[in-house]
RNA sequence: GUGGGUGUAGCUCAGUUGGUUAGAGCGCCAGGAUGUGGCCCUGGAAGUCGCGGGUUCGAAUCCCGUCACUCACCCCA
């Protein structure tokens, strides 16, 4: 509290034990859900030129306009700190020709937007995306959607709601804008400021604007999908089909429209009702980008991980880090503590998890500290056991304890791993 | 960028209409006849009361400013 000079800065938080075991038991779930669906990893550097997050996102997006950490190098390039991961993987696939036009990749890391922090937002925030690069395909998108409702389950996630709906294709973007503008445009008076502006830049942001006038006008308004063409109804009718099939409970919602302007078609939302009014853990959605002469299309969502790490608690479903089992070296007088030290290594070189204290305190408060670390077990060895060549066992959870020789010792930790590597 | 709430020990918080050496619980350290943790007992260390200014004989307490944290709007994960 009193040393400012101490914290990171605003928005921004260190991962420290324990709560980190909890990020790498949920990254290690994630990387096996996703590498089982032959996604594969792929890590592009979190600083971009501005251009790639301007071209791919589009201008008018908030994202870009005002949200990215923006400066420039010592050369005067204007560089930007990735606000999301998808840009960053589009401008890679850009480059890398056509090994990679069916690519299956998904990426976890930071991610970085200057807003004012709150309940479940930071300035830097952590994601895992996927995506899955490709011509369109409606079995494509329901697969994607699959796998994220299954990286949700092998989670522990229960109080999700998934939102779908279509923007349509992009063929239809110009007439689905101006059959938006002109059935706006009776009740232009009542919009709000925003949205009278959004007509003209950005008019699907308008459907999801939470002004209770503007809300209104647009529960009025006739189903988006009334200005596509049959082509993107189908392809939305067949996303959903599949979903049903695979029995993937989906929420129709005609309004839901995303903040980027790289989707096209499928879009879709998770949202947990566990969460305060920040309560989007995923969303994702079908994309066309243009960068240079390429148009890459494919298909992807991101998860905020803060999020889904605050609905798991608040479902109560943040178990305690059970780890492996901890053993811990007690000395008595300077001889064993040295000879301990080498004891140590042993264990640690067969992989046993395995601390002590170097530095010669008393018993007590070495026993005391095997006890705050909630070791497992202490090897307790001092002058007695030295002349007779063995180590007292003792089981810190029932306090019994028993006399071993070193072969049975490693013998007996050997196998405790063996088992702590097998679950 | 806008608005609300909060800032007292490592943590969670008390602190009465402004009054003397600012408290508790937990945690930490040490001991409880010299080789045994968790429970219990005893003792100990630890606070520029976020920071700066003002009012006052006197401020943790009142006023102003500032910073930080937090929640909400906007938008998003």
């Amino acid at each position: 509290m009193s040393s400012e000079g101490y914290q990171p800065i605003q928005g921004m938080s260190d991962l420290a034990p324990p709560a980190i075991s909890v990020w790498q038991d949920l990254e290690r779930r994630a990387r096996a859900v996703l590498e089982s669906y032959n996604f594969r990893e792929i890590r592009t550097p979190m600083l971009e030129k501005t251009g790639v997050f301007q071209r791919s996102l589009g201008n008018t997006t908030d994202v870009v306009q005002k949200e990215m950490y923006t400066f420039e190098d010592r050369g005067g390039r204007s560089l930007s700190l990735r606000p999301e991961g998808t840009a960053g993987v589009m401008r890679f696939i850009a480059g890398a020709g056509p090994d990679f036009a069916d690519a299956r990749l998904y990426y976890m890391g930071p991610m970085f937007r200057c807003e004012r922090p709150q309940a479940g937002r930071k300035r830097q925030f952590h994601q895992v995306g996927v995506e899955a690069l490709g011509t369109a395909h409606p079995a494509v998108d329901a697969e994607v959607i699959a796998l994220q409702m299954h990286l949700l389950s092998a989670w522990g996630l229960s109080d999700c709601t998934l939102q779908v709906n279509s923007r349509g294709l992009a063929s239809d973007r110009d007439a689905v804008a101006a059959g938006l503008r002109s059935a706006l445009e009776p009740h232009v008076s009542t919009l709000c400021d925003d949205c009278r502006r959004r007509m003209d830049s950005n008019v699907l942001r308008v459907l999801d604007c939470k002004q209770e006038d503007c809300r209104r006008v647009v529960e009025g308004l006739p189903p988006m999908s009334d200005f596509m063409t049959e082509e993107s109804r189908k392809y939305l009718r067949d996303v959903l089909d599949t979903l049903d099939r695979l029995e993937i409970p989906a929420v129709f919602n005609p309004r839901l429209v995303r903040g980027l302007d790289y989707y096209v078609q499928t879009v879709w939302e998770i949202t947990s009702s566990a969460l305060g009014a920040q309560d989007a853990l995923s969303g994702g959605g079908r994309y066309e980008i243009s960068l240079g002469s390429k148009s890459i299309e494919g298909v992807g969502f991101a998860m905020g991980i803060e999020r889904i790490i605050m609905a798991l608690e608040a479902e109560g479903k943040t178990g305690g880090d059970s780890g492996k089992e901890l053993v811990w070296v007690v000395s008595l007088g300077e001889k064993a503590l040295d000879d301990n030290f080498k004891l140590a290594q042993t264990l640690r070189q067969r992989g046993i998890r395995c601390d002590m204290d170097l530095r010669g305190r008393s018993m007590k408060a070495q026993m005391r500290a095997a006890n705050k670390a909630s070791a497992s077990h202490a090897v307790i060895r001092g002058e007695e056991e030295m002349e007779k060549g063995t180590f007292l066992l003792k089981n810190m959870k029932d306090g019994s304890q028993e006399e071993l020789e070193m072969p049975e010792l490693i013998e007996r930790f050997s196998r405790a791993l063996s088992l702590a590597g097998g679950e």
